[in-house]
DNA sequence: CTTTTTCCCTGGACGC
DNA sequence: TGCGTCCAGGGAAAAA
């Protein structure tokens, strides 16, 4: 599931390929991708458009145009962006789009479950776009006050309110239960009642996972690849995501799975634990064995 | 306003 | 081998 970091290595890697080249065709194959709109209009509107810059906000990708439009892919659950000659990625089943670029090569988009999205926007478009959908970067001016400021008066599960995008910028739901174990904190604390040296631990725990998760170019469950096809690395680091049942590697504690707002959460019920005060929120969750 | 629920979508895993 | 069922989950939209 592309992340921050699963974005951002992406970014890295495309941006060389599209930085000055001109999209010489594009093929939309899915017209789920650009829905509501017409993707034989899109396809027109982006050929002969010239790429200025690749960038990348919370988890979209930002294809900026000469003309000062861009392009926001958002490669949601199994998305990914490939590289590669001419007309190679061609006969792909799960290939929904193609740019095929000046230089002779082509820029696939491949999605197995199409839920990923393309969004061309006029330059005024962007910001208020963005902005609305969004919250800090957490890689760029965002402090330990600024995040008890996003979390400031809401009763959400810690879990919920960090998933939501504009609480914090690029989080999903691995990134998240592995902050949450770095930091200590039970998934469903009341996400407004963190104290300052549990906010620190959370800002802290938050930056590193994506830092690192950016240096291992990413994880690789399934569908997630670089560019060129080769997989990321950052799974085989993962202390909570994925593991319940197996023991914490802080305590031994077998990590246990439950479930917060629809999505699957894995914890150590010791290291994590939740406060006193708090017993009514625990008694409420849906636990099952991992 | 906030929070929760439903929906979209495919393919891999699993039970029989 | 095949079929049915469950599960993965980001975010928009509707419901509460």
């Amino acid at each position: 599931m592309p992340e921050l970091p699963e974005v951002e290595t992406v970014r890295r890697s495309i941006a060389p390929v599209l930085e000055g080249a001109r999209l010489e065709d594009v093929e939309i194959r899915d017209p789920r991708l650009v829905r509501p709109f017409d993707p034989m209009l899109v396809a027109r509107e982006l050929v002969g458009e010239r790429v200025t810059e690749v960038g990348r906000r919370g988890k979209y990708l930002i294809v900026r145009f000469e003309s000062g439009r861009a392009l926001l892919i958002h490669l949601r659950m199994t998305g990914s962006l490939r590289h590669a000659r001419r007309g190679a990625l061609a006969d792909d089943p799960h290939t929904r789009a193609v740019l095929r670029l000046d230089n002779a090569s082509d820029v696939a988009y491949r999605d197995v479950r199409r839920f990923g999205t393309w969004e061309l926007l006029e330059e005024r478009e962007l910001s208020p776009f963005l902005n609305a959908r969004v919250g800090p970067e957490p890689l760029g001016s965002l402090t330990a006050a600024r995040l008890g400021l996003r979390l400031q008066g809401r009763r959400a599960p810690l879990k919920s309110a960090l998933l939501d995008q504009r609480t914090v910028a690029g989080l999903g739901n691995i990134y998240v239960d592995e902050a949450l174990w770095w930091s200590r904190l039970h998934p469903l604390r009341s996400a407004g009642r963190l104290d300052d040296d549990e906010l620190a631990r959370l800002h802290r725990a938050i930056r590193r996972v994506l830092r690192r998760g950016i240096e291992r170019q990413g994880s690789t469950l399934r569908e997630y690849a670089l560019p060129d096809g080769s997989s990321g690395r950052m799974q085989d680091e993962f202390h909570a995501y994925g593991r319940g049942g197996e023991p914490c590697d802080r305590c031994g504690t077998p990590l246990q799975r439950i479930v917060v707002g629809g999505r699957t959460t894995t914890f150590c019920p010791r290291c994590q634990s939740a406060p006193q005060s708090e017993p009514a929120v625990a008694r409420r969750a849906v636990v099952t064995r991992a």
